[in-house]
DNA sequence: GAGTGGTCTAGACCACGCG
DNA sequence: GCGTGGTCTAGACCACTCC
């Protein structure tokens, strides 16, 4: 492949190369979410290596859920749009196990200014332009949690500007900015709800709630959003599977 | 490979068809926990199939963390022993970052008869033995969960006859009782703390604790372990990643 | 140097989706 | 029937570990 040897000191197989090289092609937007790509032969044409090395690279990126395999039809970026999409980064289901995504209701969006650890956890410098918003989410309307939302202004110009902001935001981050959501880290606590927490969730001062912070990162693996939740889990829980 | 041929209607790769087969070698107890497994070359005699395909299958069991491969050395069967083990499962960590691993101090074991949403949880029938028991852990000496085990009587014979309860439990059913943990499955909730949590965790009743609901696979991916966690989340915190 | 897992290639055939 | 991804094979060479 056109690409320079490898350094001794930092040998990275091939595949992995072009998988960097076939990752490159979607940060630059000439690979849309969505988009039918090019069959494996075609590509293995493009870049000069064996259909095999192609295939390697198409399922490392296939299991880090960038890509869609079908067989018999080829392979498709991957859609914030999809519902199987909006269920990898929402894990609050109800205990009866139906799985319902929530609506949300925005209640402040403002500019504002990053604090010391806003600033930390999004990479940018304290001081710099923050947009900042608040919503509350409800299944059958219940209010389930309520949740504020960082951005880094500079990455997402325009943002005050909108009209409205919808349900799926990974969805707009996508269509607007060209920004995908490749992976996030969440942490989880217990506190106890605040006066305002009580009043938008319909609970009292001091109930329990699950309180959920979530660093968001791009294809380029940068953090582009920070947003705190808090759940009531009376009716509802977080997943997670250990393998 | 000297197998039936695949029905039309259930239809089954080699590869996994022959996982199967290596993952049952695990379950019969040829291959131990820690043992260094035969090369791909003489798997592939064995089984009478291409190395290929012995690849593709030991692969396919590293990713789910039943073996461990070596460049240079071989292939050896995961084992409870080994820290990345113990991490894999336990996912509350300290907010400053460190990997410290709990103390356990065990409070009561007792054998009892399994309710109806505990039996359920175990895939067993109400009425039927129980091991029980409670331990709180600690971290540098602060406690920080207290949590109850349950296990199906008939798959730990003798369990109430050992003089103690060792830290890292998975590591005991292995040796003890040649079961496996593969996965794990959890559900989390925030709750108020009882009065005896409260003494337990040296914190106040109804403070806020996060509630731990595990469920533990063998490796026929039968339920063999109930566990509910409630964890004092003030300096710690469960992690997730999202991918 | 011998043996292991890891990469890369080339080619054949199978299962699937669609026209 | 054609093109896609999925499987299976066979063989070469590379990187790593240990003796």
């Amino acid at each position: 492949m056109n690409e320079s040897a490898p350094a001794a000191f930092a040998y990275k197989p091939l595949y992995v190369q072009v998988k960097d090289q076939l990752v490159r092609r979607m940060i630059d937007g000439e690979w849309q979410p969505g988009q039918l790509i090019p069959s494996e032969m075609e590509l293995a044409r493009q870049v000069g290596v064996s259909q095999g090395t192609i295939r390697k690279a198409l399922d490392a990126m296939t299991t880090e859920n960038l890509l869609i395999r079908r067989q018999g039809r080829g392979t498709f970026v991957a859609s914030p749009e999809e519902s199987r999409i909006l269920f990898q980064f929402f894990r609050i289901v109800p205990d009866s196990g139906e799985t319902t995504f929530p609506d949300s209701r925005v209640l402040t969006s403002a500019r504002s200014v990053a604090e010391g650890t806003e600033a930390e956890a999004l990479g940018i410098r304290e001081g710099d332009d923050l947009w900042r918003f608040e919503r509350v989410r409800a299944i059958r309307d219940e209010p389930v949690l309520v949740e504020t939302i960082r951005l880094p202004a500079d990455r997402f110009p325009g943002f005050g500007d909108l009209p409205q902001i919808p349900n799926n935001v990974y969805g707009l981050y996508s269509q607007r900015w060209g920004i995908t959501i490749a992976r996030a880290s969440e942490r989880l606590k217990a506190v106890g709800a605040t006066a305002g927490d009580a009043a938008r969730l319909r609970c009292a001062r001091g109930d329990p709630l699950l309180e959920i912070t979530r660093i968001a990162y791009d294809l380029e693996n940068k953090p582009v959003e920070l947003r705190v939740s808090r759940c009531l889990t009376r009716t509802t829980h977080y997943t997670s599977e250990l393998r």
